[in-house]
DNA sequence: TGGTCAACTTGATTCCGGTCAAGGCAAGAA
DNA sequence: TTCTTGCCTTGACCGGAATCAAGTTGACCA
């Protein structure tokens, strides 16, 4: 982007300083522009009229949403909540309009974007339709762990408490605790509170009960 | 469009003509351009390691698919396949990006087409994650009837085959025949072959087990 | 006329994952 | 220290939907 062109973003970005639990918008709001999370963490959920709740996205650091319900003309399908202390920032919906007028290349950016957001939920459908709860457990750890590691120890930390993570997987916190203690029962993984560390990530990726 | 555009857009389309069972693309193709149902339908599904297949999508005439995956510059995630003997147009790759180089207009559009799918999906993971078989099937049943009929029978005609609704709706077909009887039980809807007549839309929107 | 095949239905059984209930454990407050 | 409170784990049980198996029906063809 030109220097200009980030002069005129920042003109219509606000930051917005959120404590833990905060609401960012609400499912059916009407939708004013896309944030991004500086620090912290964010997530994208849905609630079902029985009051069941359904974590569609952890957003993390670096991290934008609310971009595609821009171009839409309709109110949020989700409602944004902060997972932690938070600092993110709301880019006026006018300012990104008038990018998309003025600069092809920008536009073809919000289309990547957009694209690979709809990738994802595709990704997100094909797991809650054709994977098993153990399995889906298991994409989570191997999560973007793409390079080969096999023979060495991988640790990660969970991005969120157990419960938003089992939520986001489609899972109940019961079964979510019980997958993660049958495959450190097998051998493949050792749970340390929010530290899970792979034992042998190729055995993992091939696991099948 | 003006008539230049659409000439422009003709020079890069080519018609196929598919007989039932034809595959447009596979899953991992790379990306060419995008589709056009003119008529017929067509589906875009995914299949498990394990060989079984998710319904994503039927595409009825007059719909579009696959322009997402123009924009990503990664292969199709999912795979296409004609339902019924069917005309498609192919819409060149080349055509439309150059459209987005010119044509601000022609790239909103682009976005808000973009932005519809990815609120289906997210439909989609709803439907999946927060409401059982039964509702899956009314909803489906009451689709796109939003005007209140209430009170009058209202006939509609599945779009395909009970086996690929049942895919798509992710449930089996021995439960989607056993939710349709259930349904019919209750005096809520007359199924016969593929007409199904709804008796009474109002009750069925409530119904609760 | 019967044969074959696909689409669909129906019944019996199984099992994955949810629900309900109880308890553990660490961190902070009183 | 002891009492919360939130988060997580564990166990017992249950139920919705899948699976397996056996028909039924209708369309098309020999």
């Amino acid at each position: 982007m030109s220097p200009e062109e980030v002069e005129r973003i920042a003109q219509g970005t606000r930051e917005l300083h959120l404590a833990r639990g905060d609401v960012l918008f609400q499912r059916g709001d009407h939708c004013t522009g896309f944030h991004v999370v500086i620090h912290g963490k964010v997530k994208l959920a849905l609630i079902s009229p029985q009051g069941l709740e359904k974590v569609l996205e952890i957003i993390d650091p670096g991290q934008s949403f609310g971009e595609a319900v821009m171009f839409m003309g309709k109110p949020y399908p989700v409602y944004a909540q902060a997972l932690t202390d938070s600092l993110a920032l709301h880019i006026n919906k006018n300012v990104i309009v008038g990018g998309i007028e003025s600069d092809p290349a920008f536009c073809r950016k919000m289309l990547a974007g957009l694209s690979i957001r709809l990738h994802r939920m595709i990704q997100n459908v094909e797991s809650l339709s054709l994977r098993s709860s153990e399995q889906r457990v298991i994409d989570y750890l191997l999560h973007d762990l793409e390079e080969i590691k096999n023979g060495q120890d991988v640790h990660i930390s969970l991005s969120a408490n157990k419960n938003v993570i089992a939520s986001n997987l489609n899972i109940t916190p019961e079964t979510f605790s019980r997958i993660l203690h049958n495959l450190s029962d097998a051998g493949l993984i050792h749970v340390e509170g929010k530290d899970v560390c792979i034992k042998d990530v190729s055995k993992l990726r091939t696991y099948d009960k």
